[in-house]
DNA sequence: ATGGCTGCAAACAGTTTGCATGCCC
DNA sequence: GGGCATGCAAACTGTTTGCAGCCAT
């Protein structure tokens, strides 16, 4: 009874997980990897961000990729939002599914000082949707 | 009486803000850049990354960096949110300031079917906040 | 004329990818 | 044993930067 929802189940995919959901740093892929380093001196940088981009994709674990820079991981795989530090690029969760944008800029969030946000909304445009007989998908 | 906020107006930097104010299809620095060589055939895009960079510092035109990859530039500097198609990538304004993200978040926004979104605070975090001695800033 | 700005090209950072080998099922 | 996944390194993409010459002030 294979729980598990890969095709293989390797040691170094088991510790990358392991370690991504023991963090709560929100690590990027290169950190990720020092750590996982640790445990397997021999795991490839480029292993690390095959499987968490897999994972990704899979719903196992989150890519938080709003800002230009690095993007971070997040081991937890349900929809929440993120408060970034604008000075030492910390980042931390917020359950703020409910609040209104401009109830929280400029006010205070988790001990954070809000200076603002981005919100960007995904979707599908009307042109994209308009039935141009598209095949699979 | 210059009325401009630069230390010097060259006619590179006016072009790029007059296409970038043209366009409301946020493009990146290298689209932008294609557009503005019609105009300029010698400019370089290092200058664009240039003043772009700069205008956005200025706050004369928005940096875009929410997804991932390219950075894309908005003409209009006040503060507003984006849509993202997920599919063919365009980019549409919205004024989303007091939306609930509950209630948009599979919904209906400017004619997009909105299937989720990104959001993250951006502030100071409760170490950086406090007095350790920071210098300026 | 002076020094901020440009064009050019090389450097950079983060990420992806091709390929031979390894190891899970 | 078959083929997915790995390690390694090279390639790629977007962006930044150093430098000599140019041009707006």
């Amino acid at each position: 009874m294979h729980d598990r929802p890969f095709k293989r189940n390797t040691r170094q995919r088991e510790v990358i997980l392991e370690e991504l959901r023991r963090l709560t740093s929100h690590p990027t892929a290169t950190g990720l990897y020092e750590i996982v380093r640790r445990r397997l001196p021999k795991v490839s940088l480029g292993t690390v961000y095959r499987n968490l981009e897999l994972m990704a994709r899979m719903g196992i674990v989150q890519k938080l990729e709003y800002s230009g820079n690095e993007a971070r991981f997040d081991g937890n795989p349900d929809r929440h939002d993120h408060v970034r530090c604008i000075r030492c690029g910390r980042v931390d969760d917020i359950g703020a599914e409910s609040l209104k944008l401009s109830d929280v800029d400029h006010g205070d969030c988790n001990g954070y000082e809000i200076l603002g946000h981005r919100l960007e909304l995904l979707g599908i445009c009307p042109q994209c949707k308009t039935p141009t007989r598209e095949p699979g998908s």
